[in-house]
DNA sequence: TACAAGTTCTTGACCGAGTCCAGAATCTCT
DNA sequence: AGAGATTCTGGACTCGGTCAAGAACTTGTA
């Protein structure tokens, strides 16, 4: 969080060809010390930083990151999208249904658990996303 | 959807400790005859059937039936909810990113693929649900 | 067949994450 | 520094889903 990171943080974005903003950078921040955050969160964090921001800014840089693979996005059912900044290792996420604490998970079963489908029914495969779904520690009482 | 059909229908939620009603029937019925279907086209295929019914008894009702697991509830992430009656397979679902066309998926790695995660984290895990996206042969172009 | 108790359905207001739009501000390149 | 493109702001809006209270229906008992 401090000014060397948000240096490569602008590298990062130039690279990919888009604008350098404060805006960027602080959301870009929030989501990096911050995993699984909602939309929500990375508003008011960036509020705190940069003392406002509206909240389109926040979806579109979001949409922006996603598209440039610079952030994932994963929506469990039932709840709001959140954003993490490990991106290209396709883990997975464990989740529980009480009360949405999540963690991400490196499949025991190799890298790429369950890619190949049976049947693709002429689909482009790109992602085989895994969730597991339970009970936390502090849910299971 | 004929009159034995009903009957099995009405059975099953006897079994359940349920009132069987009409409107629990035709729920039933809608899903049963249309996989992945979302709550708006099953009120709609109630209606055509019933003449009408409300919002509220429509997903009441599917949430009893999710409960009782004679239902079970999908949502891939940015979709709206859809709801099967094939239960007790934990079977998995291919989805484009196009247009939300989905598939059933028999995993080819097994039965209960990626069940186990490295570290469980403490969780007590029931569902390990997995999700391929893709693009379907009609948005690939 | 009738009744009471419990469950389910209807109606209508409401919620909240996310999107749309048009104009103002900012960034980047020359 | 200035032009052009991109991004940000503010505010209205969408829509899947939930909440609440009273009316209607099911079911078990007699």
């Amino acid at each position: 969080m401090n000014d060397s990171n948000a240096v490569d943080l602008a590298d990062k974005l130039r690279e990919q060809g888009l604008q350098v903003t404060a805006q960027r950078i602080a959301v870009m921040e929030a989501v990096a010390g911050n995993p699984h955050v909602a939309a929500e969160d990375i508003t008011e964090a960036v509020r705190n930083k940069l003392g406002s921001i509206s909240r389109q800014a926040v979806y579109d840089t979001l949409g922006v990151f996603v598209e440039k693979n610079l952030l994932r996005r994963i929506q469990p059912a039932g709840s709001v999208a959140r954003y993490e900044d490990r991106v290209g290792d396709n883990h997975h996420h464990l989740v529980c249904r009480g009360c949405d604490l999540m963690y991400d998970i490196d499949c025991a079963v190799g890298a790429t658990p369950c890619l190949t489908a049976d049947d693709d029914h002429g689909f482009l495969i790109d992602e085989a996303e895994v969730v597991h779904w339970g009970l936390c520690p502090a849910c299971q009482t």
